[in-house]
DNA sequence: TATAGCATTGACGTTAACGTAAAGAGCAAG
DNA sequence: CTTGCTCTTTACGTTAACGTCAATGCTATA
């Protein structure tokens, strides 16, 4: 168990940031009698998941769409199949974006290597 | 030569979001006498960068160190060392965003395999 | 129990990346 | 040449993702 400042020292973020997150409904930690946050590790995994969403450029209603997601229930083979869908979209989301990344990072190589061949030559 | 409109139209995007551009320093299109845009086929191309950029998550003013930097005159051996120390910067952030995304890519396959055999088992 | 140090909830401020509206100018068609 | 559409600049509006107080409350410890 955490407490808020321990989350946002562990992965580098203002408190304020966390807090915005629970208040997006991407977070719910339980709470102290007096009112006070505390996170459970799997509060820490759901955050961790949410930070690297944020990282490859999902916006927080997207990374809320995923992470509510994986958490519905789903008990039902109709939700089941819904939820597989779904998650085959985001895979070729993220398949397209690979590709796009690859494609960059080939057009920054074939630079680089002209440039040093301006610089040899 | 194309004018503002055929480039939105073109690309899906507002003549404002071109305009921005513009005023960012990302786009440096000629003029008519009138003072109307004309945009040529280099300069075409340059937006398809700055878009591509965007998608992957780049900031605009990252994008316009990219692109002026491949713009600026190269001829001196020590600018010449510079962008290629940059580029490699460059290449090793993208570098690792790919392996992010793969990395996701693969946690979300598992997911979808795991749901798959509940919905056969 | 008093106090120092985090915590809480508002609530207003900020920046990037545009949206939108106004007032005027260019230009092709009739 | 005038009508109608597109273009221009100027300028204020908007949204996401927080930053930054301010006023107040909990809580460990001396």
């Amino acid at each position: 168990m955490y407490c808020i400042s321990d989350l946002a020292e562990e992965f580098g973020i203002t408190t304020r940031t966390i807090r915005y997150y629970e208040e997006l409904g991407l977070l719910k930690p339980s709470r102290t009698e007096g009112g006070r946050r505390i996170y459970s590790s799997s509060d820490l995994a759901r955050l961790k998941l949410v930070l690297r969403g944020k990282r490859f450029g999902f916006s927080l209603e997207e990374i809320k769409e995923m992470v509510l997601l994986f958490d519905e229930d789903r008990t039902g083979e109709k939700q089941l199949k819904v939820t597989i869908q779904y998650g085959e979209e985001k895979l070729a989301e993220v398949n397209e974006r690979i590709a796009e990344l690859v494609e960059i990072k080939e057009e920054i190589e074939r630079l680089m290597t002209e440039f040093k061949g301006r610089l040899e030559g």
